[in-house]
DNA sequence: GTCTATAGAGTGATAGAC
DNA sequence: GTCTATCACTCTATAGAC
């Protein structure tokens, strides 16, 4: 064999160098974003450093403005990478088979989800809305995602409530908006005092919504919390901020 | 009369300093206050300066740590303040005489409000109920808020519901929850596309949760904005950040 | 394309005079 | 109680080496 030195297989740093430079930027980029979804979504946008997500990502800042241009284009292509995801609300595993009621039931679930990844991404969500109200380049990515979303939803909306013979509070465009906003709400209610939105509450408000006859509803199957159940968060980290 | 220097009306600055030390800073407080609460609606919280703050409040920022200790204080203090106030989602000036149907109507219309001062406040709200995700001070004192607006809102809605013999989805208490939720829901997509929530679609929803036999609804009376209605916001300063 | 190094600006908070 | 001055630190973004 000649005596020239064999192509290593990693750089100075330990990267990869094997792959063609267009792989190792699809790369980055896509660790880039997950790890900005991770810290945006656990501790808000402003208190994550654009260093803090580089260096989760194993880059550094550098890299992020190479990719995105800036900590908003970051924000942005986020954005628009969960668009194509599980993003919509009625996103929920029902079969066909199931009762309408319990494919409500099903969509709750999904919503007011364990509290594992789906509710991170929630508040990131939560975040990003309110970001839309007063920045009007983050609003048009939102309105897209969520006019896309209603689309679906309204379909799906559709389908139940003509299988069920229902009687929805609108047409499946607008019930869409309704189920929407009563979902989001509930569950920021739920996020703040878990207590005070039991499932059965959630489930007669959007059978309420659909025009389900609701069942009797024994209501006082949970106690309402309302007071000081303000678990102290064993465990968390300072809660305040990642930075570099 | 005497030679001395007759007491000058204000100091070398203008203050006032006739009145007694506690007038005065009962009145620095105040003005701290509103200054923060117009400048944290307006741009956040994370976007705006204790300096900003306090030269608004025509203070510097040694005056705003004097009072409330940090700018977390201040934000917490905030929320304090306006606990008395027109905290209520359900407030709203109705005639016991109404129908409830125009009752509702007359809740939505100060929940979606022309958009004026209300609707600021209504974003510091929102932002705060975020933070209160992750910062457990603020979830106390927003809990504490939270509930207290329930019980006045749950009375309120026993007696509608019962002088219209309506068939709530849920009992007082709970509906409370379900009407707060509807409400902030569809206020926060209004915000983002307000063609996607007209006025009727928001009462076919408050009805249906409530229990009235809502009227056919003409449905089509807006049209359907969902696409780039996208008002550049002529007018709006820069938008980005109020610091010193 | 990614790194190192740094500019340039701004922040929350504190000490001490008045 | 309020102000001035400043500390110690952080941030985003850029320039240039590799």
């Amino acid at each position: 064999m000649g005596p020239g030195r064999r192509p290593r297989d990693t750089d100075h740093r330990g990267v990869d160098v094997r792959r063609t430079q267009e792989e190792r930027k699809a790369d980055t980029r896509a660790r880039l974003l997950a790890a900005a979804t991770e810290l945006f979504a656990a501790h808000g946008v402003d208190a994550v450093s654009v260093d803090a997500v580089a260096e989760a990502a194993g880059r550094t800042s550098g890299a992020v403005y190479a990719h995105f241009g800036s900590k908003q284009g970051l924000v942005l292509a986020l954005l628009d990478e969960r668009k194509g995801s599980v993003l919509t609300v009625l996103q929920a595993e029902v079969a066909v088979t199931d009762s309408p009621a319990s494919q409500l039931a099903a969509v709750w679930a999904n919503v007011a989800g364990t509290g594992g990844e789906d509710a991170r991404w929630d508040l990131l969500e939560q975040e990003l809305w309110l970001r839309a109200a007063r920045d009007p380049e983050v609003a048009d990515v939102v309105r897209a995602r969520n006019a896309e979303s209603r689309r679906y939803s309204a379909r799906r909306l559709e389908g139940w409530t003509a299988a069920a013979g229902a009687r929805p509070a609108a047409d499946p465009d607008g019930l869409a908006v309704l189920v929407r906003a009563l979902l989001t709400g509930l569950a920021q209610q739920r996020r703040l005092d878990p207590g005070a939105v039991p499932d059965d509450l959630a489930l007669a408000g959007l059978a309420a919504l659909v025009g389900l006859a609701g069942p009797p509803a024994p209501s006082t199957a949970t106690t309402r919390t309302t007071t000081s159940t303000n678990r102290p968060r064993r465990g968390a980290p300072g809660h305040r901020a990642v930075r570099s």
